[in-house]
DNA sequence: GACCAGGCACATC
DNA sequence: GATGTGCATGGT
């Protein structure tokens, strides 16, 4: 699985090409970003964060004392927004009451235990907690969503019903734990489930992925 | 107009 | 432990 795993990632690479996911934006701007997009596509997610921009509310101080229904006004465009007006705010006394407001006071904080406090945090589940640690943090965590789920599981990498936590180890202990690639990797997936896994049949021939020996 | 999108909490069986 | 439901906008 190891070598098979790493022959994937090449054959995607040189397919896709690098993805950038998530580049040089703040961690803060990075956690924020990761629940509003929850069930939601990334365009609308942008247009929420650029709104927030504009009326100079991406910071943590600004976020915090802003009521929620207005803070949920402001990012509409992201859907479900008095849920997750909501959430951002259950993150944001996390982010005070643990760190001072500052995600940068976690750097010296174990993995395995930020990971904890975040899911902790009510509105936090597993793919925000590990997008926010690998994208924000740049921790050597590695992102199962809906799409990496999909391309597992019709590339029987993974059987069908097999949980975010097992789909997380099959990368974990086959990868070094290096963040660059887990990222990289993750949008890899996205790009291939996005062009190939959602498409009808013909294109699945085409498939980058369709030439994999069976092991 | 139908379907989908970088989930999560909560209820019910 | 599995399965169902509410939450909601905007693009295709």
């Amino acid at each position: 699985m190891k070598r098979k795993l790493r022959f994937i990632y090449r054959l995607l690479y040189a397919s896709f090409g690098p993805q950038h996911w998530w580049p040089a934006r703040t961690p803060f701007e990075v956690a924020i970003g990761a629940i509003l997009t929850q069930n939601t596509s990334w365009l609308n997610v942008e247009k929420a964060i650029g709104n927030l921009r504009k009326h100079g509310l991406l910071s943590a101080d600004r976020l915090r004392r802003i009521p929620r229904g207005r803070l949920g006004g402001y990012i509409r465009s992201a859907g479900y927004y008095n849920v997750k007006a909501g959430r951002l705010k259950e993150f944001l006394d996390f982010l005070y009451k643990t760190y001072r407001g500052d995600l940068g006071n976690a750097a010296s904080v174990p993995t395995r235990t930020l990971r904890e406090q975040l899911l902790s945090v009510k509105g936090i589940g597993p793919e925000t907690a590990d997008s926010i640690l690998l994208y924000a943090l740049n921790r050597p965590v590695f992102v199962i969503d809906a799409y990496t789920r999909r391309v597992l599981s019709r590339h029987r990498l993974v059987r069908e019903h097999a949980d975010y936590d097992q789909l997380q180890k099959l990368f974990s202990d086959n990868l070094a734990p290096e963040p660059a690639v887990y990222n990289e990797y993750h949008a890899l997936l996205v790009k291939l489930a996005k062009d190939f896994c959602l498409k009808s049949k013909p294109r699945c021939r085409q498939c980058p992925l369709a030439s994999l020996p069976k092991d």
